[in-house]
RNA sequence: GCCCCUGUCGUCUAGCCUGGUCUAGGACACCGCCCUUUCAAGGCGGCAGCACGGGUUCAAAUCCCGUCGGGGGCGCCA
């Protein structure tokens, strides 16, 4: 068997969202497994809604995910060039000889009134197709008028009655009734190759073997099959994935939310778990395993198992994998990807020092701990920066004023006045003291005492946020810790 | 409107091809318990589904037909 080549051939016209970067993914997926050839073809000839800022994205994205190809617009290859505005020329001996054949012919008419037969046809409950009346136009009348008006587009021949058919590797044998479908425009009036007839010689000319793409081109394939046929090229194989949809089960669109890929970078969610992610949807491991890696998921996958029905994006799932894949990464990546975070929100320095990425290092360990995404951290982080009594909830104001709250912090602040050098032990020992001197305990006890170091209800284990905060002192951040004596002497302070 | 694809827990899915082993399995979410003198995480457990109606068959989630639902397509867009 030839060695198996596959493509993606998005069109710069948007930011890449999630299901286009699935059949993307689907595509590496399938070549890397088979030892096959990935080829990224841009297909940009639609100049008005085309932009570099757009390939840009896309080429960011897709490198972002993990996902190489081995031919492309930049790193080019033999069958280059694979930028779809650079290949106008190639076209036009096709379209030459299939004129000549007969397979194909000039039309010349009106795009109004062919908009007005579509609807006239569709108001009278019938399926829009052209008529075929330049069909009878004679090649040399046909050229001479072109010479002249130059307003013909070229259409393909195509059979009026019988089906046509063929095996889609996911949804099986799909056949369509050849009555139903027109005469499709090849070339249009400017010369410029239309969409169905540009990607069969493409994907012909760069020796494509599977074409894995999206369902809503499932009713393009039968005249690309046809085109094939005329040009008497072997068609590739087909794999139509099914859809993506948002919660709401309608097509994925902006209100969404982060659809664009380049947005889950910036939610803090791993490549590696939008990929492990994206890989379930429509497929799933044999032995049903879901945390699944990238070395993984190639060797493991199936084209031939995959789901035909459309799939619901699920942020759920795909943070509770993120947590799965975060989990794994070692403490210096882990704090590596956390500091852009925190750098946002003036936490950390521009300039990291080595004392600071041992500081952040621990402090990431601790607190990514149930975290779903890097984006959650500034959060989790702000007991150390943010300490201001003023900035008290409710439930904490309240347990301050009760009469353990007002006891424990008291004698908390009394005890530590007389410490020179804090630390967890001695906190313990403080806080055995204070129970047995104020008889609090239990939720009395240790909600204020938490209060009176965090101003908050809930947090981190207390003897790793005491540890945290004393060697978090001595650091230089650009907004400095406080030290824990400092930190009750406020709360004290506060209360009055 | 017409054509095509599709329909298993709320969601992603296993099972369907090769009917019985399915009183339908897993995961996310949700709920409860345990752990923890907080919250989360973690451990354990629970709730919950074969869209509906007809066939075929001793037997149907699995095969056939219909209905309904969802999606896609019907461009000189890609």
């Amino acid at each position: 068997m030839d060695k198996i080549r596959v493509r993606f051939a998005p069109s710069p016209t948007g930011f890449l969202h999630v299901g286009n970067v699935r059949t993307a993914l689907f595509n590496w997926l399938f070549a890397r497994q088979n030892k096959g050839t990935f080829v990224l073809r841009v297909e940009d000839t639609d100049a008005e809604r085309s932009s570099v800022e757009y390939e840009d994205n896309l080429i960011t994205s897709l490198k972002w995910l993990g996902l190489d190809w081995d031919e492309g617009p930049e790193s080019g290859g033999p069958f280059g060039p694979y930028r779809q505005s650079m290949r106008q020329d190639i076209y036009s001996p096709y379209t030459q000889r299939l004129l000549e054949e007969g397979k194909a012919f000039y039309c010349f008419c009106d795009p109004e009134e062919l908009e007005r037969n579509r609807k006239e046809a569709m108001a009278s409950g019938k399926m829009p197709i052209y008529s075929g009346k330049c069909r009878t136009i004679s090649i040399k009348e046909a050229k001479d008028r072109q010479a002249k008006e130059k307003t013909a587009v070229v259409r393909l021949k195509t059979p009026d009655e019988g089906t046509i058919s063929y095996k889609d590797i996911i949804r099986g044998h799909l056949s369509f009734d050849l009555k139903l479908i027109g005469d499709p425009i090849l070339v249009r009036s400017n010369g410029r190759p239309a969409y169905n007839y540009a990607v069969v010689i493409d994907d012909a000319l760069m020796k494509i073997t599977h074409i894995i793409r999206g369902e809503d081109h499932i009713s393009n394939t039968p005249r690309q099959l046809l085109t094939y046929e005329a040009l008497s090229m072997e068609p590739p194989q087909f794999a139509h994935l099914s859809m993506v949809m948002g919660q709401d089960n309608t097509r994925l669109s902006k209100r969404h939310g982060a659809t664009s890929i380049d947005q889950f970078d910036k939610d803090g969610i791993l490549p590696e778990s939008l990929f492990n992610y994206l890989a379930l949807l429509g497929w799933s491991h044999p032995e049903e395993k879901e945390i699944l890696t990238k070395s993984e998921l190639v060797k493991a996958f199936n084209l031939n198992h995959l789901s035909r029905s459309a799939a619901i994006f699920d942020y759920d799932k795909l943070h509770w994998l993120n947590r799965q894949h975060i989990k794994v990464l070692s403490t210096r990546d882990k704090a590596e990807k956390a500091c852009p975070f925190l750098k946002a929100v003036g936490f950390m320095p521009e300039k990291m020092s080595d004392e600071i990425w041992a500081w952040l290092g621990e402090a990431v360990e601790d607190l990514i701990e149930g975290a779903d995404r890097f984006s959650d951290l500034p959060e989790k982080f702000s007991p150390f920066f943010d300490f201001n009594p003023e900035d008290m909830d409710r439930e904490s104001r309240e347990i301050l004023e009760t009469e353990c709250g007002r006891k424990v912090v008291t004698l908390l602040s009394a005890k530590i006045s007389h410490t020179e050098q804090f630390d967890y032990d001695i906190f313990a020992s403080f806080a055995k003291e204070i129970k047995d001197e104020t008889g609090c305990k239990g939720k009395d006890l240790f909600h204020p005492l938490r209060i009176a170091l965090t101003a908050r209800t809930s947090g981190l284990k207390l003897d790793r946020f005491i540890y945290l905060v004393e060697e978090g002192v001595r650091l230089s951040f650009p907004r400095p810790i406080k030290s824990c004596t400092q930190r009750i002497a406020e709360v004290l302070d506060f209360m009055g």
